[in-house]
DNA sequence: TATAATTTTTAGACTAATCTAAAAATATTT
DNA sequence: AAATATTTTTAGATTAGTCTAAAAATTATA
């Protein structure tokens, strides 16, 4: 059995490696979890120890398959209480990432299918994640964002890739929940923020910092 | 915020708190937890610094009023989580106590109040304990077991006092669930076991380790 | 009410996870 | 390629929770 702390490193080099195929520095994860490069070290002597990572000093660092299956294990689990909270009692979109941080370290295959069956299997999470299969299969949505767009191109809000409160509540209050379609209207140089228009109604501005975090189907 | 930890020495001083009015002796506690005296009484003097537990050495342990409001939180949240296993995600009743004993952990009082609702306010747990109320009260039932009943008395099942998953299998598999009828046919002087007529219909006989274990309510 | 038995506490050590500060390795710049 | 900057690792310390063994206090017994 492994820790909560060290199933939070898991978590946290498998995102970091869907980003780049390198190996993951320790100050990468250091950051993501926010604590400090030597204390990274340590855990990950220990986790190649347990052969769930590969590790050569200097070299960063790669989950090896079991470790990638607790991973994406955990991630099935959190994506999972995150539909139940806001489908099942009503939770908003953006109080649900820290009680689902707890959640998915209760580690149980019969009760993660429970759950995924109560919940009609469903295959994404409120944010638009994909939830892994039980077999551990992802479908991940390309990954074009409302910042890739160019002027009179449109397309509809499938996703977020930030989960703060504070993104999310904002992007509430302007509508630009998922499933909302946008145009964009124009694109200021200066700074990079958008023109858009949501739903073919209304015109809003939105920053560069804000579109480039809002993921778009076209 | 209290550990993990600390929340699990709170629960277990309430619960030994309800069996006796004096304070509760770090042995007690230690058998409890699986734990030893010695570092019982290392925890309790942190739950005393914390103004959780009043504590004079040699003399027991009693919790102070903020510590019985944590206790009896947690004990919400458990028979709560242990209500939703059962009746939404189709557990049995003996499968579900290791979960909550994670789940109960998650300290929200939004979040448990959500749950409530979603469960329709349950009044029992799937053993048949009362769930304390958002305010802390709790509905105990009497304490009167089968074993406590005479010969051709008869009542109803109202709970059990062990929640091992044993017990709970051994009384399914001879029918005996909440809201069974029992009247007692017969008791063995020599051992205590009782021969017992479940709902009208079948005889049984059962050792006094299982009647005393049953709570009835006459 | 001494003595013995039991319970509880203390002292000192251990493990997991963390930290700071310094050393070592790697990467970047000139 | 030498010098500098950055990243990573090591060394040693810290905290929470636990343990064993011994000391102290309490309770039971004779």
């Amino acid at each position: 059995m492994n820790s909560f702390t060290e199933e939070n490193y898991l978590k946290t080099i498998f995102k970091l490696s869907s980003v780049k195929t390198e190996g993951v520095s320790t100050n990468a994860i250091a950051e993501e979890l926010n604590t400090k490069a030597s204390s990274v070290t340590d855990m990950i002597k220990k986790l190649s120890d347990k052969k769930l990572v590969n590790y050569k000093k200097y070299q960063g660092v790669h989950l090896t398959e079991t470790g990638k299956k607790i991973a994406i294990s955990i991630i099935r689990n959190h994506r999972l209480w995150e539909v139940f909270l806001v489908e099942k009692l009503n939770f908003n979109w953006d109080e649900v990432h820290d009680f689902a941080e707890e959640l998915e370290h209760i580690n149980s295959d019969k009760l993660t299918e429970r759950l995924d069956a109560f919940l009609e299997f469903p295959k994404y999470d409120p944010h638009g994640d994909p939830i892994p299969d039980k077999n551990g299969n992802i479908n991940r949505h390309q990954d074009i964002t409302l910042a890739d767009l160019k002027e009179k191109e449109s397309g509809i809000i499938v996703g977020v890739k930030e989960h703060s409160s504070e993104y999310l509540k904002y992007l509430e209050s302007l509508n630009l929940i998922l499933g909302t379609q946008i145009m964009v209207e124009g694109i200021v140089e200066f700074d990079q923020s958008m023109r858009i228009k949501i739903n073919n109604k209304n015109k809003e501005n939105i920053s560069h910092q804000a579109s480039k975090n809002l993921i778009i189907k076209k």
